[in-house]
DNA sequence: TTTTGCATGGGAATCGTTCTAGTTTACACT
DNA sequence: AGTGTAAACTAGAACGATTCCCATGCAAAA
């Protein structure tokens, strides 16, 4: 689907920064940027768009469901396009790398310590810090800002 | 352990701003605090001390393992004396209050998942947000602030 | 085409946090 | 107990991230 019908389906105009930013943060290379990450892509790409716009559309994508933002270390926000499926992070505190990892056992403990606590959840979040010592070993670290994905093992 | 004697242990001097703000994070009624609770609290007590002294002493307690700092949502800080035994964090986002929980299940599929990535881990957080609607009932939520504990059932 | 209203850009304002400068204090050693 | 010195303190300025404000722009509705 185009990003102009997604925007269209969120209720909001398909305006040109929206356009872009939406477009910046598809890109697979990129998945978690902080506003200002944005903001320097978008200058980058000589488009004219201003911090506050960039910070009230990021805004506006979360509570569309569009982006999900994290709260990592260090007290900035990290925006990363949400295409549906949850994940948990593991983050570098050396390289700055992030990976993602779902594991289905985690989530399913964690939905059952709410229902035990008859605690309604409307999102959650699982970070890992660290560094990527062994990751670096296999050639997946020190490229700053790439990301992997990981699937881990169902059961036992 | 008296307070002085923990902070010499830290190797920190037993100075008063820092035992006051020990003693502040030791009540176990305010087990989570953001740096400008912990300078109300101490000016609800009379104490003279400066907020740019809060956040220093915070971040010594921090670096000297007396004190856990988390990131909620939200952006601000916040702290929780480290009483040695840890734990995940479920928070309402309606009244604020903070819920504990450790689930060693979850526990170990995360040290499993760091280390088929071959990732070193120095910490780790899980954050629950949502309403406790279902504690309210049993008269647990509503007292902002307060905070209860559960230990999840082990196994199955 | 006029109206209406949301979206934008730039700068000022705000918020949480950290730094700076000058003063005070804790603690080891008389 | 008295004192020197490094560490810690206070207040206020500075800082980085984020939000607010408002005059201007633009696009759908009338």
């Amino acid at each position: 689907m185009s990003d102009s019908a997604d925007l269209k389906k969120a209720g909001l105009k398909a305006t040109l920064p929206r356009l872009k930013i939406l477009g910046i943060l598809e890109e697979p290379r990129v998945r978690h940027m902080t506003a200002e990450d944005v903001y320097k892509a978008l200058l980058d790409m000589g488009e004219e768009v201003g911090l506050a716009t960039v910070y009230r559309v990021l805004t506006q994508f979360e509570s569309a469901g569009l982006v999900i933002r994290h709260n990592f270390e260090g007290g900035r926000s990290v925006f990363e396009i949400n295409q549906g499926g949850h994940h948990d992070h593991v983050v570098c505190v050396e390289c700055g790398e992030v990976f993602e990892f779902y594991d289905p056992a985690i989530e399913e403990r964690q939905r059952r310590v709410a229902e035990t606590l008859g605690f309604h959840v409307d999102s959650h979040s699982l970070y890992m810090y660290g560094s990527c010592l062994g990751m670096k070993r296999e050639g997946r670290c020190s490229k700053k800002a790439a990301t992997g994905t990981v699937e881990a093992a169902q059961s036992e």
